[in-house]
DNA sequence: GCAGAACGGAATAAACCGTTCCGTTTGCCG
DNA sequence: CGGCAAACGGAACGGTTTATTCCGTTCTGC
């Protein structure tokens, strides 16, 4: 029987599993990879273009996903998760403090993790459980920054909450060329980061930094972009 | 036929003018300035959203515009002007030809201009004009980077386009509060623009800068973004 | 062989959206 | 004053897009 099987994603290591079940379980990574692509290129793209990017039927999507709220769901959990662990492994084990900051600001840019926790914010709706991930990011953040700053490499007018401004900032930078993008990142946070050093002749950064809540604003608001604006009533 | 007037652009001076022809002439400045409003929140939002946050009917939209794609022509071409004009204003009259720069992106910036270029490219065609206006946009915009640099004040490896990549970064701060938005792209733009700053004992940034193909990417493709990914075919 | 897990993709039903149409209001002019 | 037409508001229309469901097919494991 030589197993002819398998005509999809040839080249993708079709491994020592066997046929069907090898290839449902490449397709759960297939799919979630691929969405991953899709969405951070097109926050509202159609269900349909991500099981053609995965290049599966939309069967196989439902099959694994209730809707796709939930898909969208899983993602975010797993970009938080990915934050989460890149804050953990650049929390400590660094001498420097300045580095350790700018590794982990660098290793949140290249996961291209921000934009999963916020692009996505607003598409569907959140859960307690997401809370918790994105509390327990918020905190692992500020930690990092809280050590470079009390070692006095940053200015005095640095804030921790200027760390995610930063991530928006090199998120919004994007080509069509992967590559590329996290090249053109690396050279703008070597800018920004070099801004927020500690200096001596600086004059103060102007206006505060932002606040916690004007942080949070993405999460509100399902989408209602387009409806009554400032909040029509009930 | 027999148009009285032209009721088009009064200079937003709502003045005595009496009655419907008052109520006309307002109109005209509400749609565009909620179009304008609208469409950088969001891109792809309906030609609805813009009458009811302009507070009139769609008809009072199509009266004065043929269709969608006209009404985003128009507010590109305004931003192109108004780009134009900014930079002609701090082209010279500044003796520093670095706060020349600096005072230039803020122009840009507060005027929230560039979003009207680039984020809105690709939802509609291009007209010639709009490729004029854009190619006079850059060079002014190149030559108030070269004065800069030639002058010194910018590190060696800083290049001409890397301002468009700080538009790009700077126009991703938004907040719901106007005004806020504007404070913390101020705050942001100091610390670019001090990362700009030339400086003895930095290290060069890493990578080459965005090449004008790179920047010039984002208008091409009408919107294609869910579709045959790479380039389906002509 | 056979039962059924997994699939691919057409079919479906419900939005969503740009544009048109129609009835109404309201200055202006004779 | 009466009538005309510029301006409007917003419902109605038709086309398109999308999430989700359904069905026939293909393999795997037994």
């Amino acid at each position: 029987m030589s197993t002819p099987r398998d005509l999809r994603d040839p080249g993708a290591y079709a491994g020592p599993l066997s046929g069907r079940r090898a290839q449902a379980a490449r397709n759960d990574h297939a799919i979630l990879s691929a969405a991953r692509t899709v969405f951070l290129q097109n926050p509202h793209a159609p269900v349909a273009a991500v099981a053609t990017a995965a290049g599966v039927g939309i069967s196989a999507l439902y099959r694994r996903y209730p809707g796709k709220e939930q898909l969208l769901q899983q993602l975010c959990a797993d970009g938080l998760r990915t934050f989460i662990a890149v804050a953990e492994q650049h929390s400590d084990a660094q001498p420097d403090p300045f580095t350790a900051l700018k590794e982990f600001v660098r290793g949140i840019v290249d996961a291209d993790v921000h934009a999963l926790t916020v692009k996505l914010a607003g598409t569907f709706a959140p859960t307690p459980e997401l809370g918790e991930l994105a509390a327990r990011a918020g905190t692992l953040a500020q930690e990092i920054f809280n050590r470079a700053f009390e070692a006095g490499a940053l200015r005095a007018d640095a804030d921790a909450n200027d760390i995610p401004m930063i991530f928006e900032q090199l998120t919004a930078i994007r080509l069509r060329d992967e590559a590329r993008t996290a090249a053109l990142r690396h050279r703008y946070l070597d800018v920004l980061m070099d801004g927020l050093r500690s200096k001596q002749g600086a004059e103060a950064l102007p206006g505060p930094p932002p606040s916690s809540e004007e942080l949070g604003e993405r999460w509100i608001v399902p989408d209602a972009i387009m409806d009554g604006w400032p909040s029509p009533s009930p």
